[in-house]
RNA sequence: GGGUCUAUAGCUCAGUUGGAUAGAGCAACAGCCUUCUAAGCUGUGGGUCGGAGGUUCGAGUCCCCCUAGGCUCGCCA
């Protein structure tokens, strides 16, 4: 039952106010005690001509405000509060949840509306680090988000495979390339070459031509340097997706820069003939002052295409192909700008979808002592950074395992670390703004208490544990619908109910502002919400045989709405840990 | 210099269209395992919300100015 909408009618019944305005004003106190609901009386003021205090004192006398539901109406100041009952509340919100399952917070929303998320597009060649995981962790969450809510989503990888860099690992290639060192780890290989291609080049300026040369030839369609150019992405590829699988983390498909560059001259063709492209100091612009940015270059002046152009062209290749409703960029917000022209250019262009275009930015990842840059060797690769997550959560479950009886075999443990781990350091990415910068340290990432992954896995844990013993003990939780599930009505078990039934509201706005931390707070205030009762209720000794099975009820909604929620974030949770 | 974002507890961060006593986690200190997993829980200390002014019944939140910092500003992506 929506209590919300049920008392906003009852108040506009009273006052006369339309309904979907009270319905507005209703908000949730900032304490628990001072009930679920409220009402501020500052908008009847005017219209009453007297204090909101005395409004709110006369309102709490009406009959119109006394329904079953209700525990208590209280006036305090200018505020009227509303007090669900508590078994009341606890029987609406379990069946729910209970009856939802892992599916907790679903939504029809997005009522098969297609969106489009490209995330992660790593550049062939280059190491996979630390930063780049910001988007692939934030990509990947919002795609599940978006996913719950009911749209279709297309993942894209919108690849960098294309432009000069790959004339240069030619011939480096060429060069000093070594065969064997590429088949057995194609990144490092490509990498050793590329910085040593620009060391040479330094003093010796024939091969900047030799490279420019050869990325003609790639683009002239030279079968031997297509051949190299696809095996150098074939090669990055496999090691990429044996991350991306690691992570848990699938795309539609890899569409990268290579994919739209013919795909160019007919949108240059498109602005020419509306009349949009200009010469400006050699080169062909968009002049953007109307959307109030600098000019968009599409024609370098020597002719050749420019990143923008390839933006555009996969824009508009996605519409057609796609005809989505939301068209989402998650890359970093230093290229604000460069997405606010190309949107620009698009919507000068004519084309309406431009607003459904959205860049969703992120902070940098950097080191607190220092930049984090490829040159200086400062840099943190991600499958490090995973591999000593494990590492150390395994230490901890060997460590922990001794103590509760040896339960689990090698095997499973070294499986449970694997997830934590991983859990671990993707939360970190989405336990804040997204556009905060990350100041990344070694300590943080590896903390384990407090607002982590592991946190929230075990209270997950913790919990299947107690469902599996009841099960042993021939003991059934209450299922959706039954009654019995009003005893639970403590102050502890109120709280958790009240958290609990705020999880789906937190997705919806999680979308709206393509924040996953919406999410990761909610369920955080969960956990922390049901180990305050943990500790301060045995579930499996409940004074009564009805409150045991109401409480396991309870475990049984927590664990939905944690699985479902960390889900959301990309993090597996584990039955033991 | 132009644009843009940020500034909240010692640290990392929340704070919804202006509303009730500005909240979490970490760190510090003091407690809690013969009881369902202590990666847990309880308590204590810690704040002129960067600074000044303005708008009004009311400002961490809105407007203006200042200070500090990040990112960015046509032929790299």
């Amino acid at each position: 039952m929506d209590y919300k909408n049920d008392i906003a009618n009852r108040i506009a019944k009273i006052t006369g106010l339309e309904a979907q305005n009270v319905y507005n004003l209703i908000e949730i106190p900032p304490q628990t005690d001072m009930g679920d609901y409220a009402f501020p009386c500052f908008a009847l003021a005017k219209v009453l001509r007297k204090a909101p205090p005395m409004i709110a004192a006369e309102l709490v006398n009406s009959d119109e405000l006394k329904a079953d539901y209700l525990s208590e109406v209280k006036n305090v100041g200018p505020y009227v509060n509303f007090y669900i009952d508590r078994g009341e509340l606890a029987y609406s919100v379990l069946s729910q949840i209970l009856s939802s399952g892992d599916a907790y917070g679903a939504d029809s929303l997005g009522d098969c509306k297609t969106a489009i998320i490209e995330f992660s597009s790593p550049n062939i060649a280059k190491p996979f680090h630390v930063g780049h995981a910001f988007t692939t962790i934030l990509g990947n969450s919002l795609a599940r988000i978006y996913e719950k809510l009911g749209y279709n989503v297309v993942r894209m990888n919108h690849l960098g495979d294309y432009g000069t860099q790959f004339g240069k690992l030619i011939t480096a290639y060429r060069l000093w390339g070594d065969e064997k060192a590429l088949e057995e780890s194609p990144i490092d290989e490509l990498l050793r070459i590329y910085v040593k291609f620009h060391e040479e080049e330094k003093n010796n300026p024939d091969l900047t031509t030799d490279a420019r040369a050869n990325f003609k030839r790639l683009e002239d369609g030279c079968e031997e340097e297509v051949a190299l150019w696809k095996k150098f992405r074939d090669m990055s590829l496999v090691v990429f997706n044996k991350l991306y699988d690691r992570m848990g983390v699938t795309f539609d498909n890899y569409n990268g820069e290579s994919f739209y560059s013919d795909k160019i001259p007919a949108v240059v063709d498109m602005l020419r003939e509306k009349n949009l492209l200009e010469e400006s100091e050699g080169a062909q612009v968009v002049m953007l002052d109307e959307f109030k940015a600098p000019p968009c270059i599409i024609l370098k002046s020597d002719g050749t295409t420019i990143y923008a152009s390839r933006d555009l062209a996969a824009a508009i290749y996605r519409y057609n192909e796609y005809k989505f409703d939301k068209n989402i960029y998650v890359v970093g917000i230093p290229q604000a700008l460069h997405f606010k022209q190309v949107f620009s250019v698009l919507k000068k262009a004519g084309y309406e979808w431009a607003d459904n275009c959205e860049h969703v930015g992120f902070g940098l990842v950097k080191f607190k002592d220092g930049k984090f840059s490829t040159r200086d060797g400062n840099i943190v690769l991600l499958e490090d950074l995973l591999n000593e997550a494990v590492e150390k959560t395994y230490e901890v479950i060997v460590e922990n395992n001794k103590n509760r009886g040896n339960e689990l075999t090698e095997e499973e443990m070294r499986e449970i670390a694997e997830k934590v781990g991983l859990g671990a350091v993707v939360y970190t990415y989405v336990k804040s703004g997204r556009e905060r910068d990350i100041f990344f340290s070694w300590e943080e990432m590896l903390d384990f208490e407090g607002d982590t992954a592991p946190y929230l896995i075990y209270t997950y844990a913790r919990t299947r544990s107690i469902l599996r013993k009841a099960k042993a003990s021939g003991l059934a939780p209450f299922e959706s619908g039954d009654e019995a599930l009003k005893v639970l009505s403590s102050e502890e078990e109120y709280q958790l109910i009240r958290t609990l039934a705020d999880f789906p509201e937190s997705i919806s706005k999680a979308a709206n502002a393509n924040e996953p931390f919406m999410i990761s707070r909610q369920i955080s205030t969960c956990a922390r919400s049901f180990n305050r009762f943990y500790n301060n209720s045995s579930i499996l000794n409940a004074e009564t045989e009805e409150l045991k099975r109401a409480r396991l009820s309870l475990c049984e909604c927590l664990c939905n709405t944690l699985k479902s929620g960390l889900n959301l974030l990309g993090i597996d949770v584990v039955e033991r840990m």
